[in-house]
DNA sequence: GACCTGGGTTGACATTTTCTACTCAGGGCT
DNA sequence: AGCCCTGAGTAGAAAATGTCAACCCAGGTC
């Protein structure tokens, strides 16, 4: 009788993903080290997080190899550690503009975003000043991808369920 | 003291989004949801969630309004509700994507992904059948966006720290 | 030597999640 | 009518997580 197969929902990237950034704050420390924030202070101060949480998240993050501990001495100050993001962290921009974009359209104030992120392309370019977006496309050149129109297909790592 | 103003980082979509999607089981539940499920026993089989976590999580989506409970009736079974994604569910799907290829880059299976995304395009189009990708773009047509040629500025809601 | 400051750690307490078991409302069967 | 079955939850205790406040520690300053 063999049904349907389906493909296993817990054998995939995105709850992958979720074990790692899905924990509460762990986003958030990600978007503040897009926008600068390296020290551990500084992590606290602009999201308000406790600091044992903060420490906890960090380790986590820099154990998962989103962050990176990267020794510092500021001058008469002894030697410290600060928290740099690696390529692997650059690259959950898409997923946190991605996510800002979402918000800005459904639960955005009243007044508008209160975040614009924009592309600040070398001087050779012109100072591109334009606002960033996230798009959806296929490999075909397909810009426009209706939701109606994704569907999921295993890939090389699927698991099955059923079949044990 | 006009220090450097600050946009102030609890008052951002970012925040706003994961107040509502930021949940363990919220974003799964609407990858499930992206994916076919609509109904509740669905749901709990596919994710294997404890009902009580799925009744709290189903009720904060409708009343976030990315789920929208429709009444249904199998013949000779009682009226019940299923759970449909509404637009505002249906653009998570880009973040999902995000999440997925985030995910398949840096954390997939050793045998590669489980799951590929792909476009299925209208009859008329020439079913096309190629995976689909997230891309950042900037609105000058820019596709190629490196991490440190992006920054945020203050829109039109922007919060100040500083500033009561 | 006393004190300050950034960068944490520790521990008590509160809140969330999870798990297991139970309920509830209809429909069908006898 | 009475009983059982299923989908869709609710209830309550146990485990995990999160918060707050206090403390530590190392170097530099006074």
């Amino acid at each position: 009788m063999e049904a349907q197969r389906r493909i296993d929902p817990v054998n995939c990237s995105v709850a992958r993903a979720l074990a790692v950034v899905g924990e509460r704050w762990s986003l958030l420390i990600v978007r503040e080290a897009l926008d600068g924030a390296r020290r551990f202070g500084e992590f606290k101060a602009r999201l308000g997080i406790a600091g044992n949480l903060l420490s906890t998240r960090l380790n986590t993050l820099v154990a998962a190899g989103v962050l990176r501990r990267v020794p510092y001495q500021d001058p008469g100050e002894r030697h410290r550690f600060e928290y740099e993001l690696t390529e692997q962290g650059l690259d959950l921009r898409i997923t946190l503009v991605a996510l800002l974009e979402w918000g800005d359209k459904y639960l955005a104030d009243p007044q508008g975003p209160s975040v614009i992120v924009r592309h600040q392309a070398a001087e050779g370019d012109g100072a591109c000043e334009e606002q960033v977006r996230v798009v959806l496309e296929c490999s075909a050149g397909h810009t426009h991808v209706p939701p109606q129109s994704i569907h999921r297909t295993p890939g090389p790592g699927a698991r099955f369920l059923g079949s044990s």
